[in-house]
Parts: structure tokens; sequence; C-alpha cells
RNA sequence: CGGGAUGUAGCGUAGCCCGGUAUCGCGCCUGGUUUGGGACCAGGAGGUCGCAGGUUCGAAUCCUGCCAUCCCGACCA
């Protein structure tokens, strides 16, 4: 089978769909909109959910699964999280199918089978999770609750893309609940830290923290919180979001609490979530028209060995000397393949795991064994290097950390230099299309005006930076007084 | 929901205009030779041509209807 993809420079969004596919991450389903994540994807979500998993640990979070259908009742509750969510929500509202008369071995629903309320697909897991929490909590001595879980959720959307925006998608949902308005924000900013130091440290993806404008605030919540990246193609990506969501849904579900002087309350709360998004951020951020280029601390494999031999006492000398390689590798904490399969030659096996992403490729020949080195070749940057056999463990981890490293400055690079300052609307327009990116420009604060600029340009406004500078100045659409600059995108 | 495209073997395709039971490549199986950037030779298996009707002696091909997927757009915390 051919393994070509088409070129990012020819066509980036079909670049991103062969990458995907060809690198086996992800299939397409009979279901439209639906995917299948292969091993290979699944693999790689594994490992940032263990990450993260174990970040949330860290940060005094355990694990609990809630049911994936809410009685439409209970979604209603908290009316603007409806409302939000209520165009883009699959419904069950039939329990069984029954043979059709008219046409044999065909199925139909059972209009006998009616559910007296309908069943709502969680589109996210509010609701259900706040209806709960009301019989959790009494006391402040119930507070803090944190809790996460990982789960499917599902959204109707118009138009999918792989990983990007599917129908059905995996993520991990927060919320949690505290007994002062403080703590509940702490939790929102602490979560944020969380995600924005997962994305930088293991995805090697840059990321800007800030805050989201009314417009593009989470259906529920009192200010969202974001980390956005910026895709190769100067597109923005909203790569995770934590929300404070103030005695929103406390309110909406009753959820109150007796506090040291015997008061009552409404407790108040957050959520924070990233999903298999994060996959399709990882493609974009880093890799090129051979493939995909992981971070090594994400990668399923980090290291993979090639046997280069002719006949089968080559074989079996490289053999004996790569087990030993192997068990070095592992004992140092390194993912490594040996791929000896007799069905593929090496050039293929290069180009393969060069389409997989895999960091470092180590082959190694007679020639190698008599000089007692290997050939190590680096994904990212494609230069091949020599290593001496010995103390090979030592030196694949300092290559790995190297590339980690490497790739996160690269894509820093990228993506410092794609934000550009914009002072009137003409300069504006003409950054959109002549260096997309974050452009930074005043802003006069209306959802109005951000919805104009929409309107005219399909840049919407990514976040308003945390910590950002204030600085006077004019909005670049309507010329009314700013105090700040904001961060403007065509965004996915 | 609008616009565009596609549906033929596991994958990618030719054939369709001009009707006669399906082409090629990759992959797969067997045997052999190979292996430092996508190997080669020989033999072999695999397809109710998306579905349902219709026209016809005969339909992948013509007609009607349907379905599905993809892409672009609108939409999207």
């Amino acid at each position: 089978m051919s393994k070509e993809i088409t070129s990012m420079a020819a066509d980036y969004s079909q670049w991103y769909n062969d990458l995907v596919i060809k690198a086996g991450l992800a299939d397409y389903s009979a279901v439209r909109g639906c995917m299948v994540i292969k091993p290979y994807g699944y693999a790689l979500w594994e490992n940032m959910q263990r990450q993260l998993d174990k970040m949330f640990k860290e940060t005094g979070h355990e694990n609990a699964y809630f049911p994936l259908f809410v009685p439409k009742s209970l979604f209603e509750a908290e009316e603007k999280n409806a409302e939000g969510f209520a165009k883009e929500c699959a419904i069950v509202t039939h329990y069984r199918l029954k043979n059709d008369v008219d046409h044999p071995g065909k199925l139909i629903v059972d209009p006998e089978a009616k559910l007296e309320e309908e069943l709502v697909v969680r589109p996210t897991s509010e609701a259900i999770i706040w209806n709960t929490y009301k019989g959790w909590i009494q006391s402040y001595r119930d507070l803090p609750l944190l809790i996460n879980q990982w789960a499917n959720v599902v959204r109707w959307e118009m138009r999918t893309r792989l990983f990007l925006r599917t129908t059905e998608f995996l993520w991990q949902e927060g919320h949690t609940a505290h007994s002062t308005e403080q703590e509940a924000m702490d939790e929102t900013v602490q979560m944020l830290e969380v995600y924005a130091s997962f994305a930088e440290e293991f995805m090697a993806m840059p990321v800007i923290k800030g805050i989201k404008t009314e417009n593009e605030r989470f259906a529920g919540a009192v200010e969202t919180y974001c980390i956005e990246a910026l895709m190769q193609d100067g597109k923005a990506l909203q790569a995770g979001t934590s929300h404070f969501l103030g005695q929103n849904f406390a309110k909406a579900f009753d959820v109150k609490f007796t506090d040291k002087e015997n008061k009552i309350d409404f407790v108040w709360s957050t959520s924070w979530g990233v999903s298999t998004r994060l996959i399709g951020a990882l493609v974009m951020a880093h890799s090129d028209d051979q493939g995909l280029v992981l971070p090594p601390k994400l990668a399923p494999i980090q290291v993979v060995i090639v046997p280069i031999f002719k006949g089968a006492e080559q074989k079996e000398l490289i053999d004996q000397k790569v087990k030993v390689l192997v068990a070095e590798l592992k004992t140092a904490g390194i993912t490594v393949k040996y791929d000896d399969s007799d069905n593929n030659r090496p050039g293929w096996k290069f180009a393969e795991y060069e389409m997989k992403g895999v960091p470092v490729r180590i082959a190694i020949g007679a020639r190698d064994l008599a000089n007692n080195v290997v050939e190590v070749a680096r994904r990212d940057t494609k230069e091949k290097m020599s290593f001496s056999i010995d103390g090979l463990g030592a030196q694949v981890i300092n290559l790995l950390n190297q590339i980690q490293s490497d790739i996160y400055t690269k894509a820093k690079n990228f993506r410092d230099e794609r934000i550009t300052e914009a002072n009137t609307w003409d300069e504006f327009v003409e950054l959109l299309d002549k260096k997309p990116g974050f452009i930074s420009a005043h802003w006069d604060g209306t959802g109005e005006t951000e919805e104009k600029i929409k309107e005219q340009t399909k840049a919407t406004i990514r976040c308003i930076p945390l910590n950002n500078s204030q600085q006077e100045g004019a909005c670049i659409l309507t010329g009314k007084p700013s105090s700040q600059r904001v961060l403007f995108a065509r965004a996915y």
C-alpha cells in the first residue's frame, strides 16, 4: 500500500486526514461523524490519560463514573447549560425494537416502547453529577468534593473532523464543589495550570493561558479559563478549558451545605476537561510531510530497532546483541520495539516508523556490530548519528530528552513568531490572510463588536491572556477606547 | 441544512458517455532469492460492481428512487 500523504503545503486539511489514517491513529466508521480509535492512537491516548490522571490525583482528585444518560428534566435544570447544548443533543426516546412485519429480517422501533421521559445522551455531565452531589453534600465537612471522570460524551455536530470534532469523543471531566468562592476560583486556576503544564511538558506544545470572552464562555459558567495552542497552518485550537461555575449549578440543583457557623449556603463549583481532541492538537503541532512527530514523553513507542543483515548467521548475531540492548533500554525506562519482522525490508520499516512518529530509530547491521556502534536516527530532524553500543541506554535517554525539548522549542518559536500586533482594521484583516496566527489587538469589550469581527473575518477572540498587560488603545473595529489587547485568531 | 465529490476484492483504481459477466497496482497466501531508505521471481486465492426497483434476450454501464461516507460552507463551550 502506498503510504504517501498529501503535503501540508498542497492541502493542510487533507494532509491532516491522510496522516491520521495512514499513521494508524484512527479509522472512519460506519457511523456518521464517529471514528474508530485504532490501537496506536489509543495507546497515545492512554499515555495522555496516565499522565493527566496522575496529575489529577496529585492535586487531590478521585475518579468516579456517572451515567451516560441524563433524564431530560435534570438536563434542563440549569437553564443556560441546557440552552447551550440543546441543539446538539442525541436523545433516547424508546427502549425496544421489534420485527417489521412488512419487511422480514428488518427491525423497527416499537412504538409501544416509548419512554415516559426522554433520556439525553450526555454532551457533558454537569446535570447528572450535580443532581448526585445534592445527596452527598450537607456539611462543610463534605467539602471540597474533588471528582474526575473519564468518559465518552456525544455532541451532534453538523460537521466533524477526526479527533478535532467527532460526534462521540472521549474526555475527562472534573467536577468539584467548594465551600467558598475563593477556593473554587483557586481550583479553576489550578486545573488550568495542570493543563498548561501537561501541554507544554508532555505534548511539547506551547499554550497561552487566558480567559474566554462572554460569547465564548461555557454555557452555565461564570468564567471560562482556557489554554489555546497554535497549529502549523496558523489556526488556533482550544486545547483545554477550566470553568468557574460560581453557584449556578448549586442553585439549579439545590446543593446546599451548612458551614461552621451553622449557616446554610449554596456550594461553589468548577468543571474542567480535555478530550481526545488533544491527539489532533498533537498531530498538528509537530508533524510533517513524512508523518507524525511525537514527543518522546507520550510516544507509544519511543525507540524502534531495525536489524539489517545478510543471511541467517548475521541475523542471529544481531538478534543476540539486540536482546541485550533491548534489556538495557527497558531497564532505563524506555519503551522499545525490536522490529525483526520478515515482511518488510529496512527501507520500508524506516518509512513506516517515520509515518508513525517514533522519536528514535536505531538501525543495527553487521558493519555496526564490527565497530561496536549503532546507527541512530531522530525523527524530528531526520539527523543520523552513530552511538557506541557501550552505555547506549544513557545516550538514548539524553537524546529523547533533547528531542522532547527541541520540538517544544521549535513549536514555541513558530508560535511566538505568529503572535502579531495589529493596530488598524486594515492591518488586522491583512494579517489574517498573510500571516495567520494570533493577532493581538484592541477590542472595545462588547460582544457585538466581537460578533461583527467574526462575521467579517471568521476570526474570534481566542482569549484574554492571563496577567495581560494593561494598555490604552482603540478598538480595531469601532475605535472605541480599550484598556488591553486580546488575542484573535481563526480557530478549529 | 446548502454546495461539491465518491461508492467496483482488504486498500487505491480502470471500465460507464457508446450494454455482452470486470482492468491494473498495492496488500494477502505458497515456494525461492533477498535485506544499510518503501525488494524481486514464479505460482495462487479473493468481487451478488452501495441498496431497491425499472428498461432489455442481456445491466457495473441506461432510467427512477433510496442509502452511506468524505470534502467545502453554515453551525459549534
